[in-house]
DNA sequence: TATAAAGGTGAATCCGCAC
DNA sequence: AGTGCGGATTCACCTTTAT
């Protein structure tokens, strides 16, 4: 895997370190097949705002600096997706993750950028955190905007029968039950603390690479931590391109990628399976 | 139940005959406990689609789900939201349900205007219709988004405990598993066909009320629609104003609800119900 | 009368190529 | 850009008809 080397060169698999933004700014124009992003969602912590840059903003009982606010996390939003949708191709789609803070502000900037969405799908956690105080319903849910660049763009990948293979023969709906990301999986430091605040379950990555990508494919993820995006892809024997602005979340996610054997061979199951039983049904 | 009357009368149900925006305007400041608004999505649906069996999907075509740009959808929902929230109590909330086609804008205006989301809640469908042609995932969903008309507001009603009960005694999460409105509670014309195209299932609007008012409060929609807020309103013991524009959605909605037994006990049974329970526990 | 088979339907942004 | 046509494509539930 290359480290912070030139990203044009798409035969490795690559981790940048630098800021989403510039960097994003660096590739050509309709040169990446999946986009994932999991941007920063951190906007209306209790009663401090933060802005995208993890820098507090002041005097949040003002209605002016609450706009100012929301002004300053979309114009970050703008700025990053409208990068992303000038390297997507043509047949290449994108997957953004939020909750419900932030992806309403992110669903109405992707519009007004002209993606066109395919799916909202729901992650319904099987084990969200409870609401403890009793004000609300359990907070059981985080959204993913499944977009092509284009209205106009039909020709985007989406495997419908591997999926519907790997959902026991029937369409997958846009509802997924997956598990937070816990236990053996979740990336802890030597004081036992998680490593990263939001680090995504495994299996989220495997149905968003598995139905929008073939083997071979490039997958960019511009707010990479600590490399679930890309330990999925290798596993799924796609190369993948990461963008991540901490060092120590480059590490980790570095360390992390290279345990993962090379021949690891879950993808050809995975497709292979899927490919034979629909040769037997026809 | 009153028929276009004086709508500022809150002793009676009434139906207003209107323009929605016109209509919010004549409502005195802070008089509403809750609103639920089914506003159109704005499918924009331009061919025509077929079954594998080549039959044609009877789709959303009326006129009233018809914008000519997403300016002009923004602008209608700015002027009813900002309505919504003039006329709403301190204690009150709103709840606004939409499919991925509008939510996006609708949630983006709705931050915008100041309002504070609560939950969005995921009506998760039983039985959705497939995705014929194997080009997407099967959108199983759609959105409710529950919101306060302030941040600051912290006494807004919420039955925790009675959802609690409701949901065999484990917190009710913001995923709601409903079916569609379909068979006999769905209203269909003398020709068998459906006479409203997007009718809401009772249970959806069942969960809203219980959860979001208290008996004897005033409960508002402003697309009324055929009626199934009022219907359930009255079921549970609540007050209800409507606003629809159309006559023939009105008549329907009227007779409707006129059939619903004025004794009828559901709402003592599930909330009395509920509290025994409750004191059990203690 | 009961059971089985056949048909209908739901807020849907649902094909791709040749001419 | 529009038209025509070959070919691939569906899940749960309710209603109607057949056995």
């Amino acid at each position: 895997m290359k480290l912070e080397k030139n990203p044009m060169d798409f035969s490795y698999d690559t981790i940048i370190r630098g800021d989403c933004i510039e960097e994003l700014k660096k590739f050509p124009d309709n040169s990446i097949d999946l986009i994932f992003a999991d941007p920063p969602y951190n906007m209306q912590l209790e009663n401090n705002l933060y802005r995208p840059n993890n820098t507090k903003v002041d005097g949040v009982d003002d209605e002016w600096d609450k706009f100012a606010s929301f002004e300053e996390y979309d114009n970050f939003c703008t700025s990053w997706l409208s990068e992303c949708k000038r390297i997507l191709k043509d047949t290449g789609t994108i997957w953004v993750i939020g909750s419900y803070h932030n992806i309403f502000r992110v669903g109405n900037i992707m519009l007004n950028l002209g993606f066109w969405i395919l799916n909202d799908v729901t992650w319904y956690k099987t084990n969200p955190m409870p609401n403890f105080m009793g004000t609300r319903f359990t907070n059981a849910t985080e959204t993913l905007l499944w977009c092509s660049g284009n209205k106009k763009n039909k020709k985007y990948t989406f495997n419908h029968k591997l999926m519907k293979k790997y959902n026991g023969n029937k369409q997958m709906t846009s509802v997924w039950r997956i598990g937070l990301c816990i236990g053996k999986e979740r990336l802890k430091g030597e004081d036992g603390k998680k490593s990263h605040s939001t680090q995504k379950p495994e299996e989220l990555l495997k149905r968003v690479i598995l139905s929008t990508t073939k083997q071979g494919d490039i997958v960019l993820d511009p707010f990479f931590g600590t490399g679930t995006t890309g330990a999925v892809a290798k596993k799924l024997k796609r190369r993948f391109i990461g963008i991540e602005k901490e060092e120590k979340y480059i590490t980790l996610a570095h360390n992390r990628i290279d345990k993962i054997d090379q021949f690891y061979e879950e993808a050809d199951w995975i497709e292979e399976s899927a490919s034979l039983k629909s040769q037997n049904e026809q």
